[in-house]
DNA sequence: GATGAATGAGCTTTCATTCAT
DNA sequence: GATGAATGAAAGCTCATTCAT
């Protein structure tokens, strides 16, 4: 029996308080699923936790997602659309090229610890196999979407003579590589990190200065960055 | 958790023939285990298709392992211990500097794309959070050695004068990092990435060049490493 | 079971608009009802299922139908008090009593293989344990009034001397008997079944012609019926 | 998972022990499912019904049936090809023709009240639709084999000049409609028929009768059967 | 030591029915 | 009167684990 008459069409702006609650309805249960998704993976979790943890029936479930696939589907474009874009803020200018990069520095190493983040790689890396097309969603809406940010103010910053840039896409890419020193690659298999405050700072620092050695234009009266031993 | 518990122990030279036996049929059991934990993980595999294509019955799977959780970290503590060690060979001494970490950059960017280390990553990744000593084996095993290994090669660089690094465990893993640009995020995800040998070479020069302009001891007759476009 | 208690009658001339509405809605869930349960059958059949076909809510289907099972009593009551009927025509009187007959038999082999009656018996046949009501309804609307109607005739034909019948009602059995012959069967088990023009005049004639050696008055004069081969 | 390396196999003839177990073990499952899908049909019976009236756990029986399907068709098809062959004895030679003919209605007629050829009916035209091959499994071994051994039979007669018979198939399939005269349409729909010997009587000697008036070869000193009236 | 039949809790999913709107 | 969202019991099926042989 196909259950679509049953379930309720993707609510519309302009749709009635009957349907605003069924897309409370539905939020109410991502709500649910993501909890449990997160703390479980996909197979670990179970519909009928899910259930609970929404406060909603198995039957409601199965009202709104097809399955257990489209509800954890719907969970990580969700995830994706909605929270990464957060995540992933406007640069912003600092008083100058060094401390704009700086900052940026800083908000993506702490971007690679933020549990969202970390909650999201983790679900796709092991369901990767198994749902394609979430890879493409979350890599589209994350990484891609700052690359592209950073690979354009670094071309902007190329065409002003300040840096030497043959290839912005390749060097955002490494920028982003660069922050995720240390910490990132541990943070993902749930190893400890150090998260201190001075110690994001000098991977950030580093970072930008290991950047800007490579592609800043150089200028012979200004030395390069000197690069500096991890903070105790 | 602990596999070492009421189980036949590694064979010692000594151990009898029936021990000898034992070792043979615990290492096939192992070799069927490897095969069905990659292709389905953790809780896609089952204990029925591991005891089939291992060729054993499954009472003999319990008879050498625990539980499925025991079968599981012994699998991945082998790869660990035995053939992640493999894959971070020694770094060629190149005719110089440059040309040994151009060497050490392919190594590193070929094996963030192979089978075995993704598929690790990806597992042990998946299970982190149910099995967090399997993390700490693997980390040590594989990424915190190449660091080590990497950094006491870098620290002999810096004292012979050719370098300069402040801090030689960063800078290994400052190295680390640059040699995922670009396809070791997309390639934990199972995203398409290009594996030409001209790509590949590309990112690992350019890894090289970035880390050069920022740790060479600066030289007044030399200019830094010029970066370069991506090949088509 | 009883499907008469509290739901709307059927409406009489002098009902109001709405009941004629009401009668009009009973009858739209009714052949949505048909269509659903004649495709899957009692339990194959969802409440869901019906409303979509019918074009109504489910809550107005509990609004006319007590439950599932008033609704399935309703669908084969009425096919056999409204439908049935039609498929037992009276009987055309031909030439003679022989083409009357053939008429007849002809009739008879095309109902047993019509689509419409296929689906009751099987049905009827299916849940005949748990709704033993509807067989007596079917019987009665179906095969006995066919009986009835044969044995009437058979008597007339008997008393005017033609026939000789010590008990009509059983030689009508018999007759009812003879044109399943080949095909009712196979037809009910949905096995394949030859239903050429050609080789239903045959197994209707064959029929004619055994209950006619039958029940055929003796006269002397006249040779008894021959029997034939099928056709090819 | 695949669990066909879990289930037993076939069993021969010259298994051992273990597999001697194993086919009991089945066979207990099989009357369990027997009983249950007479009782419930295949709808609605259930899993775990079967296993407990097996006295089994719900993992056996999939250990020794893939599927529900499976396990229904394995009851059928076991009736039909172990218990239906003992309900279709061979045709008990009489004193005479006739004699032999009688006995051979009354068995027909005692089998199409019988309750397991009833219950094997009203499952098969149930599941039809979804299991054809169960219909032909059962033609075959049921009705094709009765008709069958009797056109042989009839053929033998024909040939010796007794009979007078240009189809034997197709007289064989009147003489099997003419047995189902009266009570095997109503006993498929579980409504009351008269199964006193005295009727059952009646009504194979009546099948007869007409019968051997159609077929029996016309000799000039012998009169037709006379057809009687049902006993009270 | 090796086997694999047996177990039963647990899974995802369906569906008749109710009831607030 | 009509709606359809919500319910929750029950279905078919899986699989880690045990244990008699």
């Amino acid at each position: 029996m196909d259950t679509t008459a049953d379930r309720p069409r993707q609510v519309q702006a302009e749709d009635c308080v009957l349907s605003g609650a069924s897309a409370a309805k539905r939020a109410q249960i991502l709500a649910g699923a993501a909890r449990v998704f997160a703390e479980h993976g996909y197979e670990g979790a179970s519909m009928s936790g899910i259930a609970r943890d929404a406060g909603v029936s198995k039957g409601t479930l199965y009202n709104y997602f097809d399955s257990k696939a489209t509800l954890f589907s719907a969970f990580v474009e969700q995830c994706a659309c909605e929270k990464m874009p957060l995540l992933f803020s406007r640069i912003d200018e600092g008083a100058n090229l060094t401390e704009s990069l700086d900052h940026l520095a800083v908000a993506m190493v702490r971007l690679f610890t933020s549990p969202l983040s970390l909650m999201l790689n983790r679900i796709i890396i092991s369901e990767a196999g198994n749902f394609p097309a979430l890879a493409e969603t979350f890599w589209k809406h994350g990484p891609q979407k700052a690359i592209n940010i950073l690979s354009a103010w670094l071309m902007q910053h190329n065409d002003a003579g300040v840096l030497n840039i043959p290839d912005p896409v390749f060097a955002a890419e490494q920028f982003y590589a660069l922050c995720q020193t240390r910490i990132a690659a541990r943070a993902r298999m749930q190893l400890p990190v150090n998260t201190d405050e001075a110690h994001i700072t000098f991977i950030a620092r580093s970072a930008v200065r290991t950047f800007l050695n490579a592609y800043m234009r150089e200028d012979p009266r200004l030395p390069p960055f000197v690069m500096e031993r991890a903070p105790d």
